[in-house]
RNA sequence: GGGCCAUUAGCUCAGUUGGUUAGAGCACGGUCCUGAUAAGGCCGGGGUCGAUGGUUCGAAUCCAUCAUGGCCCA
């Protein structure tokens, strides 16, 4: 006997109870261990930040994560998955900030680090549980007893271990970034709290003149025959920060456009022949035209002759003009001014160029009077790499620039003044656009070059282009598009961040003999290495390797004794999640077996954005540190919108609880509903009314066949063969069973093939379709073998065939739908087999029987199903129900292959449209023989078949046609009277219509047999029967049933 | 500003290498069927396949440009 199943099934108790048995039985760690001899299948997970709770989006990954490890599990796989928490970063401390109430960075150190750290340490542990509760209920199945945290000492430690790989072998370096930097908090701003802050601004939008100086060589020999006039010369050039104009080191033109020369007021002005109307200058005359690539090389006079720069190189000067694929011909006037301490496009140009770092204003905005000249890392790198002589100027000087201690917004002013008053600004106005403020204090930001530690990542650009030729991506166009794109644009990775809560650089500077060119520094890449420094203070006890108390350690330098001082940076969480692969393990100071065992992941999954975030800090110390591949197979996943395609976000209050849906819903549903209705890489729109469709459409139906099941195979006491080997009780199978047999493996193909192709969505939608047409097809056409009396072979056969799709479903389900496809692999295999698995995820996934696959057949059902549908929208034309039945159909076909087909499902198709006979005409020369009388038949087709119905009623075709008329008011009232089905009844009936008392006397046995009537009585019933009335056929009708002793 | 993806019925989505009349589900109206079904069948309304050009005998599909949305990066 299978355990009775309720018809309203409650998914959230059920999955309760599956979620307890699994616990109790500890089914997870037994599907792993059970695999402990099978090929290894290594998995990476993505640590979640663990700065906030999480929300439905966050859900989608962690499904399709649990989706293939559990479809390789039950592939024999051995899937071990540790769970990871990425716990550093700036948004873990963001929101420590905002619940102290800090501002600022000196409002932080005045607090003090220590005890910042502690409650950005004690907030990431609060949210780690609240994602351990949502991970268990939703059945992901992730080892969370051993996860690795990347603030534990033993995970910075190999962190350190990688830092010091490379930092041995020269891919470390310091040098400079452009970050948009808030002047007021001293601290650099990520691209998303950037993103936060943009508003309209009003600032300067004004013309400059940069004055040629011919006497310096440079440019064409054109350009300069051209321009060798006694007429001053100036360049112009548009700016909307006046406040960069001090730390313009070059001007950058179009090399392939077309430049004039005008003439006004005795001078000569030279800007893009395009933008010569949008300056308004048209009405100049023109002088010259010349290509932009002529101008190359142009020296011009500085706007400060007072800032005395230094030169890398004698070829490479300042003050010159570059040529730019970025230079824009929209706005401007095709001539940009480079401030490259100032503006990342400025810093990459200045690199290229070798151009020097002037630095006018202080990291707290105000103008300076004390210069600092610095130099990109590629120019430090020549100084320090070079024995030719170059050209050094003083590192700082006093100078005295117009605006000086004022705040840049302020100095604009007095700039735009002195330039005015010396002739070198042709026209001063205002703009509205939009700028970026700083999203916590409004204070406006400053795109600022400051120093930062680099990783290399250039120098093995190559190798990580080639390593992702190996990588398998779904979808694949990530390869090349996105990630591709991302890497043939490989630049050098800032790692460092002046922040507080991450883990430390571990790198010490010598406080006594660095110089600014060379300071001398040490990586130390690991506890011994750090505790064998001589001279070393105390370490904390207990250990703490976070700030502040790492800043605290110090040791003697190697060199001159001096003292050595960790560096104040901590380095970018990206590179403590992607270096999850090595310092989850603590490798390599542990643990080399298992590092080697999961190196590389056979497969990881993020969403989209992960490209240039984890996929790629994975990568690149992948390949920095080994030269090898990370991962081999990775799903790229689309991002979760709501209901209307907007961005969930906290501002918005769209964000939608993932409990809510859960303690709703179920997590099945919830499962099976983002599995099933987006393609993995597209926008998921998460709507819970397309949730709730997904309940009634699929769950509903899969649990009421499940549930018909039951019902008929315990009234039958069936007993399912056993486990193995076919048994030798007679079966009759019929072609219904072949066909549902040969969808059923048919399924298991398809569905394997669409997971071992990593695309969960394809197999979700296939057992839909699947589930479909067992429930709408197999089992109403089969009904009746279920229900009738006779225990025979056709009705064995037909229980097995269901039972045999129902439990092969549910170990199909397993991956997807965890819980539902437990429930019914307990019930409808386990309770009969003593010898079965405990859990359905303990067994293997089924495997096609290639044999009984029959497309033949499935093509032929599928006809059947056409000729059906085309036969009742006949009958609908006409308006005859399908209750009544009709003496002929006439079917047309196109070929004699098809003919036989349907020949062959005849009795299907005649009960399903109701019809005597079938004539089924296929080709043109048969269908041109029927009958030119049409006027009796209701005609439908589609492009390649056409089903008549013969509407023509005779007395006979009524009169049955009542009696199932009779029949299905009585089959309601049996379902009224909330009789079990089983139950056997005494029918009375009353009328004054004899055709009626006629018709119930003619099908007697057929309305005895089909309602489980002992009796059919013309006259009054007795008191308690249960009664209707009814009008059939315009007269009215009284019926009454009464149930009959069970046990007669 | 650059890159990637998407755009097909009111909504959610299919649509294979270009090939008869572009499909399904939901929703809506009508109707039928039901002794598993909170289901199902049938009919109906509802589409310039985002727009404009191009290639082709033929384009939702291939190409170009543009628009809108999403994401990533500036």
């Amino acid at each position: 006997m299978f355990r009775e199943v309720n018809t309203k099934v409650n998914f959230l108790h059920l999955e309760e109870d599956i979620l307890r048995f699994w616990k109790e039985q500890g089914i997870f760690n037994k599907s792993i261990k059970i695999r402990e001899r099978g090929p290894h299948y290594a998995f990476y997970e993505g640590p979640p930040t663990a700065n906030g709770s999480p929300g439905v989006h966050h859900v989608l990954s962690r499904l399709y994560k649990d989706v293939v490890c559990r479809y390789k599990t039950m592939k024999g796989y051995h899937v071990p998955r540790k769970a990871g928490w990425d716990t550093h970063g700036l948004p873990v401390e963001l929101e420590v900030e905002n619940s102290l109430a800090l501002t600022s960075k000196a409002q932080i150190e005045e607090y003090g680090v220590a005890r910042f750290n502690d409650h950005c340490r004690q907030s990431a542990f609060k949210y780690i549980k609240e994602w351990e509760a949502m991970t268990e209920r939703i059945g992901y199945w992730l080892d969370m007893e051993h996860p690795y945290v990347t603030l534990d000492n033993s995970y910075i430690e190999s962190c350190w271990w990688i830092i010091k790989q490379l930092w041995d072998k020269g891919l470390i370096y310091q040098g400079y970034k452009v970050t948009p930097h808030c002047p007021r908090c001293g601290t650099s701003l990520s691209s998303h709290e950037v993103a936060l802050g943009y508003d309209e601004a009003d600032d300067p939008s004004v013309w400059v003149k940069f004055k040629l100086d011919l006497a310096q060589p440079g440019g064409s020999e054109t350009a300069r025959s051209l321009l060798s006039s006694t007429v001053p010369a100036y360049l112009l050039a548009w700016t909307t920060t006046p406040w960069t104009l001090p730390g313009n080191t070059a001007l950058a033109l179009a090399p392939n456009a077309e430049y004039v020369v005008v003439e006004s007021n005795k001078e000569y002005l030279i800007l893009a022949a395009a933008l010569l109307s949008a300056v308004g200058l048209d009405s100049y005359k023109v002088v010259e035209k010349v290509i932009g690539e002529d101008l190359v090389g142009v020296h011009y006079e500085p706007l400060y002759s007072n800032i005395d720069i230094r030169y890398v190189r004698e070829d490479k000067k300042a003050y010159r003009v570059i040529g730019g694929d970025f230079v824009s011909m929209e706005d401007g006037t095709g001539i940009v001014h480079i401030a490259p301490a100032y503006g990342e496009i400025d810093f990459e140009v200045g690199e290229r160029e070798g151009l020097p770092l002037v630095h006018t204003v202080e990291l707290n905005g105000v103008v300076t009077t004390d210069l600092v000249t610095g130099f990109t890392p590629k120019a430090r790198e020549y100084i320090q790499k070079s024995e030719v002589p170059v050209i050094l100027g003083p590192a700082r000087r006093k100078v005295d620039l117009p605006g000086a201690g004022k705040f840049v917004k302020d100095a604009d002013k007095d700039i735009l003044d002195d330039l005015n008053s010396r002739g070198l600004l042709l026209r001063s106005e205002r703009i509205s656009h939009t700028y970026p403020f700083c999203w916590r204090c409004e204070t406006p930001l400053l795109y600022y070059a400051k120093q930062t530690w680099y990783i290399r990542t250039t120098a093995i650009k190559k190798r990580l282009i080639d390593g992702n030729a190996e990588i398998n991506w779904y979808p694949d166009y990530i390869k090349h598009g996105r990630f591709g794109d991302w890497l043939e644009n490989n630049v050098d990775w800032a790692f460092s961040r002046e922040r507080y809560w991450g883990t430390p650089l571990n790198i010490w500077r010598c406080e006594v003999c660095s110089t600014p060119e060379l300071p001398t520094y040490q990586c130390v890449g690991g506890l011994d290495e750090l505790r064998a420094q001589s001279s070393l203070s105390d370490l904390t006890t207990p250990l703490d390797l976070h700030r502040p108390y790492m800043d605290e350690i110090t040791f003697a330098c190697p060199k001159c004794g001096g003292r050595m001082q960790r560096v104040p940076e901590v380095i970018d969480s990206w590179f403590d999640s992607g270096a999850m692969f090595v310092a989850q393990w603590h490798y390599p100071f542990e643990n080399e077996d298992k590092f080697q065992q999961n190196f590389p992941a056979n497969f990881i999954c993020e969403a989209v954005d992960q490209t240039r975030g984890w996929f790629y800090s994975l990568h690149a110390i992948s390949t920095l540190l080994f030269d090898r591949l990370c991962f081999k197979n990775v799903i790229c996943l689309g991002h979760v919108v709501d209901a209307q395609g907007e961005k969930m976000s906290k501002s918005k209050g769209n964000v939608i609880d993932p409990w809510a849906v859960i303690n709703n819903y179920g997590a099945d549903a919830l499962r099976w509903y983002m599995l099933g209705s987006t393609t993995g890489e597209d926008t998921h729109r998460f709507s819970t009314k397309m949730l709730e469709e997904t309940i009634r459409k699929f769950f509903l139906t899969l649990w009421n066949t499940y549930f018909f099941f039951t019902l008929y195979a315990n009234i039958d006491c069936f007993v399912p063969p056993p486990l193995s080997a076919d048994s030798d009780q007679p079966k009759a199978f019929t072609e219904l069973d072949n066909w549902i047999s040969s969808e059923c493996n048919r399924l298991i193909s398809e569905v394997s093939k669409s997971m071992d192709s990593y695309n969960p969505t394809s197999a979700t939608r296939r057992i839909e379709a699947f589930v479909d047409n067992l429930s709408n097809w197999y089992v109403r056409r089969n009904r009746r073998r279920f229900w009738k009396s006779e225990n025979d072979a056709d009705k064995l056969a037909a229980y097995t065939t269901l039972h045999q799709c129902l439990v092969t479903l549910a170990q199909l389900l397993a991956p997807f739908v965890p819980f539902i496809a437990e429930e019914l692999y307990q019930n409808l295999f386990r309770s009969v087999n003593p010898e079965a698995r405990e859990s359905v995820h303990l067994t293997d996934f089924p495997i096609a029987d290639e044999a009984k696959i029959n497309d033949k057949l499935n093509g032929e059902v599928e006809l059947a199903m056409k000729i059906s549908s085309l036969g009742r929208a006949a009958r609908a034309k006409a308006g005859i129900k399908v209750r009544q039945p009709l003496d002929r159909a006439l079917v047309g076909v196109e070929t004699e292959g098809e003919k036989k087909a349907l020949k062959n499902l005849a009795t299907e198709v005649m009960e399903e449209i109701n019809v005597k006979q079938l004539v089924i005409l296929s080709g043109a020369k048969e269908q041109e023989e029927f009958p030119s009388n049409m006027t009796d038949y209701s005609l439908t087709n589609d492009a390649k078949y056409w089903v008549a119905m013969r509407t023509t009623l005779t007395p006979q075709l009524i009169a049955e046609g009542l009696s199932r008329e009779l029949v299905r008011h009585l089959q309601n009232m049996r379902r009224n009277a909330m009789f079990d089905i089983t139950d056997h009844i005494i029918t009375y009936y009353q009328t004054k219509e004899p055709s009626i008392k006629q018709v119930i006397n003619t099908f007697a046995d057929y309305i005895k047999q089909e309602t489980l009537s002992r009796e059919l009585i013309d006259g009054l019933p007795p008191d308690g029967a249960y009664s209707e009335k009814h009008r059939i056929s315009d007269s009215e009708v009284s019926l009454a049933i009464e149930k009959t002793n069970p046990k007669l």
